[in-house]
DNA sequence: CTACCCTGTAAAGAAATTCTTACACCTGAT
DNA sequence: ATCAGGTGTAAGAATTTCTTTACAGGGTAG
C-alpha cells in the first residue's frame, strides 16, 4: 500500500532483531562495511558460533544480507552487509501494522462474537 | 545533538518493548484514544495482571504515558495514552546509537592488548 | 600429514521473558 | 456485610532467548 508498511509479523521480527545491545552493535559494525563472519567475531569480542546466530537472525529479519564467496586462496569467506533499510516508528505506523498481525485473539476474533 | 537521538540503551528498550505482538496492540489501541487498565484488558482478550506487566514496559520505555485518576463515583482508574514518539530506524541511526551502549566489550576495551 | 584458517551446526546450560494464579486494598451501591 | 468494579503486586510455571562447548568438513601452506 505505501512504501513504509511492514507486515506486523515482519515488523515485530525486525524490532526484536534490532533489540539487542549485541545485535545492535554487529548492524553498527557491518555499517562501516562489510566484513566476514571470523573477522567480525574477533572484532567484537564474541565467539564465532554466537555471532553466526545473531546474523541469522538479523539476516531474517532482513536487516543484513549474507554472501558465501570465494577468496584468492581458495577459503570459503561468508561476507555480510547491512541491508537498505529505512523504518519509522510513530503510533500511527504501529496502528496501521499491527492490523496485520497473525496472531489469535484470546477470545476476541473478528467474525465471532460470544455475549456472555 | 540531533532530534532523533536517544541512547543506545534507551533505543534497545524501546525496540524491545515495541518487539511484541501483544504490546504492538496495545499500542494500537491506545493510539485510537486513552483508556484504563481493566477496560482494555477486556477489549484486547487479557488478564489484567498480564496487561499491568506490559504497560509498565511499555511506559519505561517511554512510549505510553499512565495517569491515575478519580472518576466521579471516586474509583482509582489508571488511564494510559501513546507518548508522542517519532523514531527512524537507519543503520546510520543505529550505528550512531551503538557507540552509546554501556556494556563491556568481553575482553577488547580501549587501551589493552594482548598479541598471542 | 600436520597446521592454520575458513565455514557450519548440534547439544546442553544459563538467563531473561512471558503468562497464570492468587492475594490484598479501596470506594460506592445493594 | 456483601457485591461489583477499580487498583497493584507477588510467586511460580512455562516458554523463549542467549551463550558456551564441542564437533565436522573443506581448502591452502609448510
Amino acid at each position: 500500500m505505501n512504501a513504509a508498511g511492514p507486515t506486523g509479523d515482519d515488523l515485530v521480527e525486525m524490532l526484536a532483531a534490532l533489540a539487542n545491545p549485541l545485535r545492535l552493535r554487529i548492524v553498527a559494525r557491518l555499517a562501516e562495511g562489510r566484513d566476514y563472519v571470523s573477522h567480525l567475531a574477533r572484532e567484537i569480542g564474541v565467539s564465532r558460533p554466537l555471532l553466526h546466530m545473531h546474523l541469522r537472525k538479523l539476516e531474517a529479519a532482513g536487516l543484513v544480507v549474507g554472501t558465501l564467496e570465494l577468496s584468492e586462496d581458495g577459503k570459503a569467506m561468508k561476507y555480510y552487509e547491512v541491508a537498505d533499510f529505512d523504518l519509522r516508528l510513530t503510533a500511527a505506523v504501529l496502528a496501521e501494522a499491527a492490523k496485520t498481525l497473525t496472531q489469535e485473539d484470546p477470545g476476541k476474533g473478528p467474525g465471532a462474537e460470544e455475549h456472555s
